[in-house]
DNA sequence: ATGCAGTCCTGTAAGC
DNA sequence: TGCTTACAGGACTGCA
């Protein structure tokens, strides 16, 4: 599932290859992606010169100077890769720019909660993800405005982690993995959380992305790079996808909990829903 | 205003 | 063995 360390290395995978690319051809599936490609966009993308790659949030931005900006959403299943033109074409691929240098961007998505746009202009993309209500990236969040936005919440933890509005980034596997590094019980209201708490959340989650981008993310079903690369971070994972297995940590046993629709993984013992709690017993909410 | 449940979508795996 | 069902979750919609 990307999330930001999996969209980060898809755009690092991507840089190398794609930028000084001119994009010669486009073509597109008959399938109802989420984000649907429109065929009257074809005219300004070809001809266009790839000039950067960026990520905002769990968007890759590709800025083709003048003509405009290429939005790609990687839903849950999405790929962003580059193949020879002449390779194979997989099943579910949905979009495909045909580069000069006899190289293919594809775009490959099962299912199909993903997709890509075209924002013309300097600035459309801009408008586009503003209106999104996107909040800052995790390192860049102010602190104060973090206490704020918890305090003001009476949702659990968890959700408020998922909330891009908030926070951008973080999607179930980090939030999960943020809280356990935390000794944050996902279930927490967001105004009960300590300062304190608060403050090792935000470390915590900036912590656990850093350590993920640099194992090119988590590869848990069909996620790959742009270089179609799987990431390495699932090894790493204290919690997630580990429900019966022993904690890391403790003599504990993580378990697995729906809270809002989503699986939440936690070690009750080291993430006791009481604030302040030692880890003596285990608390069934 | 706020928070929650439902929805989309298909491959995988568990269960009968 | 073959079928049915549950599950995975990012982001949006609609409801209470």
């Amino acid at each position: 599932m990307p999330e930001l360390p999996e969209v980060e290395t898809v755009v690092r995978d991507l840089r190398p290859v794609l930028i000084g690319r001119v994009f010669l051809g486009v073509s597109h599936g008959e399938l109802k992606l989420r984000h649907a490609w429109n065929p009257d966009w074809n005219r300004f993308i070809i001809g266009s010169k790839v000039h950067s790659i960026e990520r905002r949030a769990k968007w890759i931005v590709i800025d083709l100077g003048a003509p405009g900006t290429v939005l790609v959403h990687l839903g849950m299943t999405g790929q962003l890769t580059t193949q020879p033109a002449d390779s194979p074409m997989a099943d579910h691929v949905h979009l495909c720019f045909q580069c000069d240098a006899g190289m293919d961007l594809r775009y490959r998505d099962i299912r199909r909660f993903g997709g890509a746009e075209f924002h013309a202009g300097p600035n459309g993309w801009k408008e586009r993800l503003k209106q999104a209500g996107l909040g800052p990236e995790p390192w860049d969040m102010k602190k104060s405005d973090w206490l704020a936005a918890l305090a003001g919440s009476r949702r659990p933890i968890k959700s408020i982690l998922l909330d891009q509005r908030v926070l951008v980034g973080l999607g179930n596997i980090y939030a999960d993995e943020s809280l356990f590094q935390a000794r944050i019980h996902p279930l927490r209201l967001g105004s009960s959380l300590q300062p304190n708490e608060c403050g090792r959340l935000l470390a915590s989650a900036c912590s656990v992305l850093d350590r993920a981008i640099a194992s090119r993310g988590s590869t848990i079903r069909d996620y790959v790079g742009g270089s179609g690369l799987r990431g390495g971070y699932q090894e790493s994972l204290a919690v997630y996808g580990r429900e019966g297995m022993d904690c890391g940590a403790c003599a504990g046993t993580v378990v697995r909990q729906v809270i809002s629709g989503r699986s939440a993984h936690f070690c009750p013992s080291c993430q006791p829903i009481e604030p302040g709690g030692s880890g003596s017993g285990h608390v069934v909410p």
